[in-house]
DNA sequence: GGACACTTTTT
DNA sequence: AAAAGTGTC
């Protein structure tokens, strides 16, 4: 029969993962120009949607709405990604039953569950003949490719930029031409992809910001330290789930003679480097030492912290944005994180995942950097006595209080706003103290 | 081994 | 100016 011959055939499958676009893909590329037609794959994995306790979570509606729209730019090539919801290992059983599978193409992921997840399917693959072929294509430069000249990783930023900048080529910013081979899709219009409420979830009302970058680079370094102003690119989210390239991204990036958000593109891959060499910064302090403060972890002032009722209008300006939109301006990230871990004096760890939880455009690498920059515990650190004042940072960087205004309208009402939860001298020295403490030792 | 440099500071 | 440490070459 015609349908059982069809489903002898041989193929490949490209696994979409966090590389949500039809062009400019390094393993999409690969896998249209290899022997076979190319079935798209994407898995909503159980193992990590389980575990997302909000059933209105806005990162599933970005990544179903992205593979809905996916789905449309197939059709015209008379393909459908085969949408699985299941624990990875659940899916490709299935579909491995179900197809003659030849080959699986996907791109690298560089988080600690993503490593142990490809390195045990790539066994499981290996045991059913079947080649594993994965791609580097959400970064310029991966793993190894900048290092020290004693092969060793950097964990200081400056000397790693320069190292980038100085292996930078054109060949590394040229685009895949992905889209010349969409004919080798394989053929079909049999899927359906599950509905959100099927998969457990409910659509959000998050916005989601517009791909819109070009006009902010020639500006970035004067305007992107002010949170009432648009003078950064909101792009993060895209590069989350490569609804962007990369390759397009540092290219127009490296354009421009202002190189301040390139830099940015490149401390993301310096944090990445770092969490693909030292996969347990997850969880631990890059510094050994600083596992050794004793943190209050009082949870009436964490509580306080997540709702944006600290009594600093800065770091609670921050956390309501957080908690009404999924994004925190980049400043203003820095001021809570500091406020957190040295004020209050609350693990590190507890702030990560909470922006874990919150942010839209979370990324593993970056948000573990970034907390343990602030806690002064990570690679290239702020010092520890660097304590961030919250009203300082509030008259250097809103001082007409416009951000204020829009995310603490009752500021201006002095009898609703409430007292600082902890005096700012008070909290600097014991801040000072209890990292001398643990550090002495 | 020593010079040098070091994202985003504060008092 | 001082808090004070350390990665890199």
């Amino acid at each position: 029969m015609l349908k059982q011959s069809l489903m002898k055939q041989a193929i490949s499958i490209f696994w979409f993962r966090r590389d949500l676009r039809l062009n400019d893909n390094a393993g999409l590329y690969h896998a249209l120009k290899g022997p076979n037609p190319v079935l798209p794959l994407f898995i909503f994995d159980s193992e990590i949607l389980d575990k997302l306790a909000d059933k209105d979570d806005a990162r599933v509606s970005f990544i179903y709405k992205t593979v809905e729209a996916l789905q449309g730019q197939l059709k015209h090539h008379h393909s459908s990604i085969l949408v699985k919801h299941a624990r990875p290992y659940q899916a490709w059983a299935e579909v491995l039953d179900q197809y003659n599978v030849t080959a699986v193409y996907t791109n690298h992921d560089y988080e600690p569950y993503a490593a142990t997840r490809d390195g045990e399917l790539k066994t499981f693959f290996a045991a059913k003949g079947i080649a594993f072929n994965t791609y580097k294509d959400q970064v310029i430069f991966e793993k190894n490719e900048v290092v020290k000249d004693d092969q060793k990783p950097y964990t200081v930023f400056t000397p790693y930029k320069r190292k980038w900048y100085d292996k930078l080529k054109p060949f590394y910013l040229k685009p895949y031409p992905t889209e010349k081979y969409l004919d080798n899709l394989f053929k079909t219009n049999a899927f359906d992809t599950p509905t959100l409420k099927q998969l457990g979830f409910v659509e959000t009302k998050t916005a989601f910001p517009p791909i819109a970058y070009v006009n902010i680079i020639n500006h970035y370094a004067e305007r992107r330290d002010f949170p009432a102003v648009e003078g950064t690119s909101h792009i993060g989210l895209h590069l989350r789930f490569g609804t962007e390239s990369i390759r397009q991204l540092a290219h127009d990036a490296n354009l421009a003679i202002e190189k301040t958000w390139l830099n940015e593109l490149i401390w993301r891959e310096f944090y990445m480097m770092v969490l693909y060499h030292f996969p347990n910064t997850a969880t631990h302090a890059f510094k050994p030492d600083y596992e050794g403060i004793k943190w209050r972890n009082n949870e009436h002032e964490f509580k306080a912290w997540c709702d944006g009722q600290t009594g600093y209008p800065l770091v609670d300006a921050g956390m309501r944005q957080l908690n009404q939109t999924g994004y925190m301006h980049n400043r203003v990230r820095m001021v809570t994180a500091s406020f957190l871990s040295k004020h209050l004096l609350i693990d590190w760890r507890w702030g990560e995942n909470y922006f874990a939880r919150k942010l839209l455009d979370y990324e593993m690498a970056s948000n573990v950097g970034g907390w343990q920059w602030a806690a002064g515990c990570g690679t290239d650190a702020a010092p520890y006595f660097r304590v961030f004042s919250p009203e300082l940072q509030l008259k250097k960087f809103d001082p007409q209080l416009q951000y204020i205004k829009k995310w603490v309208p009752e500021y201006a009402d002095f009898g609703k706003y409430p007292k600082p939860i902890v005096d700012h001298a008070f909290a600097r020295d014991r801040c000072l103290k209890a990292f001398k403490e643990a550090l002495s030792k």
